[in-house]
RNA sequence: GCCGGAAUGGCGGAAUUGGUAUACGCGCACGACUCAAAAUCGUGUUCCUUUUUGGAUUGAGGGUUCGAUUCCCUCUUCCGGCACCA
């Protein structure tokens, strides 16, 4: 008998394959087309590790399906090769990068072969050869033509190991996201993207597609919208105005100061004279802090008065302007209405420089209803002084609007003080006495109360007070009867308090008094002229409008979201194809000169003075303006890694097209990516990028979808067997080539991947859990090669059909749901109990055959030699891949006989055996009747019967 | 702080719409084969008590239900993302 020897077979079908040719797609075949992708690696040094091969797995398995279930897949792969990692790598191991992309690309492609992947190779390309980043050029140009590609003075993230400029996303807690050192800002001539402008439609456009939450949500939050309005401050005894931007505009009653950011154009016109010392003084100290430091949320506020002070629009008070480094020049008009009362940073601020602060919002609870009733009440917090716990009553479970944990609370009478009321009610509900006021904070909450009068509840507006009371606890009066009942008195602690009571307007007050924070949620109106007793969302709108009237405002939308910092200072990336010409200013290389290629040159280190390696190399960079032919010079810094990877997808629609970046009529065939399987660290990065580009070139009716990507899914990372993340560093990196050769080979790896746990699940590698895989793999082949031994019998077995039936169809739903780890399950179980009838008896020939040639069929797309190997070895001439998938029969997989859980009160007390689809009263005649069972029901009714007809049968006896 | 996700045996993990928790694999134990080992095959393997019977159990606590890993509330821990973004 053969042995399973992947070294042996694993070769020899990746030769076949190759060969035969059997995963080119084609271009407008009559199939259904499937464009199954991933993310194109970057041809690092350092080789491929076992996560890249679970993307690429999971993309085969799903390419392979669907090719065998009849569609015309396109599963393409190329390298995404520009970039600094290379650069370095050349550096420090003094070759070209050319050079060193070339033996990196080798060696990833001598890696990706080994695996087994059905890519259409015959479609693959580096984002570094010309014939590629000529199209990167073109598509750039269209950017410029449009006006979305411009050049700015802006302070970049400038990476000093790196010596290069980097993007936002590029940035990850202060450090470059490569290389780890923390990031400087500094002013430079940059090229920039102008991704802002689509801000709303890469927001709107995720409703159209197929992505996780997770992913949709990141991208939604990376982008940062955020609705509000400009508002104008005229500035006293001045007729400059500072704009401010807010999203609270309801609460500029409450503004008692502005706030700009150091870097403010303003600030020096502001400044008043005897100011200018300190001022200066403040905001070359915020220069030379890192933005590490100026972004740590937990330092102590910094700022300085200017002199000035602006008009508040609405109250016309005169409220000081005070520059601090918590304001960025980068978002919104770097500059603010301080609202100390309802903003935690402005309250800090007021507080460690003795500004005002004035309420204008106050707790709501319940909503605002038309037959509302105004009313004076109080709320009693009392307070035990030793334990600091403090009462709440609990009117029973909450049900509807009543019940549930309340404070202490009721209304005023007539001639008294809401402090004597206070107290009164504390002396009615809880009978304790010796009471003494700490605290009180006026507010105002809407919600349903209790009325002595009506005796019922009622919904009323309620302005009150809430008091913090004292009392030792010794003495109490006895308690009137009827209060007693009501309630039970529970003593909780005080920081605990405000999430057990069920008011939420009054929750918030309570922790505004005892927890010391700041309210920042909605509420109602007051101290806000006419505005008071309007809710705060109500409010908004109002002033707003009131202040657009008057020209003192406008609405505005504002992103966290920053346009693409889009140059590079670095030689190994897409020359930007721009000429200056002292006349005519930046102007594009016509596109008949495309590509602008990479010089060769002997140096291509970064420069100390943050020009790019390009600008030294004199006949490179001298040329002619393409408008006027004199003497001009070409734009030396290079694109972002970024860049390439934006568009390839559609490259693989027509690769090796010289005319255009690909003919129109494939764009229209394969149309969007129906699957992008990648990395969840890409989200805010590569996706964000590529659904930019690809939504600009829909609007200029170069692609036919408003949308790259059908459907998106995130791979999980797999950590080290001890749980932390693989690195160099620490050695624990899993090198698939050393997994192959040890013996177990690409299939049985695969299988390790994919069994491991959900694919978009961070999981440990375990590296015993390959030998279980490989022995998996084994007894498939045993089963197979044993086959002449067994199929000589003549018994037609529906338990042999059962078994197959049911796999077929669990594991065709798990591929269509990628729950690739229980459709391996599945398909072990399935070996292991072809086993067992293998075990029992020498069944038909033809059931045999069926049978094993369906379970090879759907191991085929997780272990495709194997399955080509087992595929033939059962005597067909094609491909396995292209064999078909195989349906399976409803009726083998139902049985006549099903076992019915018995559940008596709840629990299981046994199973019984029935027919299918016998009807209740027959389960329930043959549950009562075992003796198991009875024995629960003796002397007992059965008041109430549940039946799941096939499953389970419940018995409720008292 | 905000937004997402997770918590199930010794370990990775499974469980359609609420319906027999722990599939599958690893590990471990015992047995067969062997001079022996490896490999392979077979049996067992949540915990407690235990001859059986039984009881407990899906991070913790509560709720809804005949029945909850699944739904609701509260909390804890961990992971990912964002964060002085006005």
């Amino acid at each position: 008998m053969k042995r399973y020897n992947p070294k042996q077979i694993e070769p020899k079908w990746q030769r076949q394959w190759h060969a035969s040719g059997i995963y080119r797609a084609i271009d407008f075949s009559d199939k259904p087309k499937y464009v199954m992708l991933t993310e194109f690696p970057y041809p690092s040094g350092a080789g491929m590790h076992i996560g890249h091969m679970r993307e690429y797995t999971i993309g085969d398995i799903i390419a392979r399906h669907r090719r065998m279930q009849g569609d015309n897949v396109l599963f393409p792969m190329g390298y995404d090769a520009f970039g600094l990692p290379t650069e370095n790598f050349a550096i420090k191991n003094k070759v070209s990068p050319q050079q060193a992309t070339e033996e990196n690309v080798a060696n990833f492609q001598t890696q990706l072969e080994s695996m087994g992947f059905s890519f259409d190779w015959s479609r693959s390309f580096k984002t570094s050869d010309p014939d590629y980043y000529k199209w990167t050029q073109w598509l750039f140009l269209r950017f410029f033509e449009a006006g979305l590609a411009y050049r700015a003075e802006v302070a970049v993230n400038w990476c000093p190991f790196c010596k290069t400029g980097l993007a936002n996303e590029e940035v990850v807690n202060g450090r470059h996201e490569r290389c780890d050192t923390p990031v400087e800002k500094k002013m430079l001539n940059q090229w920039m993207l102008k991704i802002t402008d689509y801000a709303d439609r890469l927001i709107e456009g995720l409703n159209s597609v197929d992505y996780p939450s997770r992913i949709a949500d990141q991208q939604v939050n990376w982008i940062g919208r955020s609705k509000g309005a400009e508002i104008d401050f005229p500035v006293a005894g001045s007729k400059a105005t500072i704009t401010v931007f807010t999203t609270r505009p309801d609460t500029i009653y409450g503004a008692t100061f502005i706030v700009l950011a150091p870097e403010h154009p303003l600030v020096e016109t502001l400044t008043k004279p005897a100011q200018k010392e300190r001022v200066r003084s403040y905001i070359s100290s915020v220069q030379t802090e890192s933005e590490i430091d100026r972004q740590d949320t937990e330092r102590e506020k910094t700022g300085m008065f200017t002199g000035s002070y602006a008009i508040n629009p609405l109250t016309k008070d005169k409220i000081p302007i005070w520059i601090a480094d918590y304001i960025l020049m980068g978002y919104g008009t770097g500059a603010i209405m301080a609202v100390p009362a309802h903003d935690e940073r402005d309250r800090q601020f007021a507080e460690k420089f003795n500004l005002p602060i004035q309420y204008v919002v106050e707790p709501v609870g319940g909503k605002v209803q038309g037959d509302e009733i105004e009313k004076d009440a109080v709320v009693a917090v009392l307070k035990d002084p030793t334990t600091q716990d403090v009462l709440l009553l609990d009117w029973g479970p909450r049900r509807d609007r009543y019940g549930g944990m309340l404070f202490i609370g009721g209304g005023i009478n007539r001639g008294e003080t809401a402090a004597e009321a206070a107290e009164r009610e504390i002396k009615e509900e809880t009978g304790y006495l010796d009471i003494k006021l700490t605290a009180s904070l006026p507010y105002t909450v809407h919600n349903y109360y209790y009325s002595n009068v009506k005796q019922k509840n009622y919904y009323a507006r309620i302005r009150g007070y809430l008091f913090e009371l004292t009392s030792n606890r010794r003495a109490r009066q006895r308690l009137d009867k009827d209060e007693q009942d009501k309630f039970t008195l529970k003593w909780v602690d005080q920081y605990r308090a405000s999430r057990l009571v069920v008011d939420e307007g009054h929750a918030h007050i309570y922790d505004a008094l005892v927890n010391g924070k700041v309210f920042v949620d909605e509420g109602v109106m007051v101290n806000s002229g006419k505005y008071d007793k309007l809710p705060s969302s109500a409010a908004r709108e109002k002033i707003v409008a009131d202040l657009i009237k008057q020209g003192l405002a406008r609405e505005k939308v504002n992103y966290r979201l920053r346009d693409w910092i889009f140059s590079r200072q670095h030689y190994w990336g897409e020359p930007i194809p721009i000429i200056h010409c002292p006349k005519h200013g930046p102007v594009a290389v016509p596109d008949d000169q495309l590509p602008v290629e990479l010089p060769i040159v002997e140096h291509y280190e970064p420069t100390k003075t943050g020009e790019s390696p390009l600008a030294s190399i004199e006949d490179w960079v001298n040329t002619t303006c393409p408008v006027c032919g004199l003497p001009a010079k070409r734009e030396t810094d290079t694109m972002p890694n970024w860049a390439g990877s934006s568009w390839y997808y559609l490259r693989y629609f027509d690769p090796h097209n010289n005319e255009r970046f690909a003919e129109r009529s494939k764009l229209d065939y394969w149309g969007a990516v129906d699957l992008y399987v990648g990395g969840m660290e890409h989200t805010t990065l590569h996706l964000l990028y590529s659904r930019f580009w690809h939504q600009f070139l829909y609007d200029r009716g170069l692609v036919p979808t408003a949308e790259p990507y059908a459907a998106r899914r995130g791979q999980g990372i797999i950590l080290a067997a001890d749980g932390t993340k693989m690195s160099k560093s620490k050695g624990n990196i899993v090198n698939p080539t050393d997994v192959i050769d040890s013996g177990y080979g690409a299939d049985a790896l695969r299988l390790a991947i994919t069994f491991l746990a959900p694919y978009d699940q961070t999981t440990p590698w375990s590296p015993e859990a390959i030998a279980g895989t490989f022995r998996f793999l084994q007894r498939l082949w045993t089963l197979v090669q044993h086959y002449g031994e067994t199929s000589g019998g003549t018994i037609d077995s529906d338990e042999l059909m059962k078994i197959v039936n049911r796999t077929v169809k669990k594991v065709s739903a798990d591929l269509l749901s990628m729950s690739f780890n229980t459709a391996i399950a599945s398909l072990m179980e399935c070996v292991n109990e072809l086993y067992k009838v293998k075990a029992v008896d020498n069944y038909a020939a033809t059931q045999w055959q069926w049978a094993l040639e369906t379970i090879v069929k759907l191991t085929a797309p997780f272990a495709p030699h194997i399955g080509e190997e087992l595929w033939h070895d059962l005597g067909n001439d094609e491909s396995v891949h292209v064999s078909g998938w195989p349906g399976y029969d409803e009726s083998y997989i139902q049985t006549s006989e099903c076992v019915i859980a018995v559940q008596v009160n709840g629990k299981l007390r046994g199973q019984v055996m029935v027919g299918s689809g016998a009807d209740q009263a027959e389960v329930l005649k043959t549950a009562t009747a075992d003796s198991k069972i009875s024995r629960y029901l003796d002397g007992r009714n059965i008041v109430k019967v549940i039946y799941v007809p096939n499953k389970l049968i419940s018995l409720v006896v008292r």
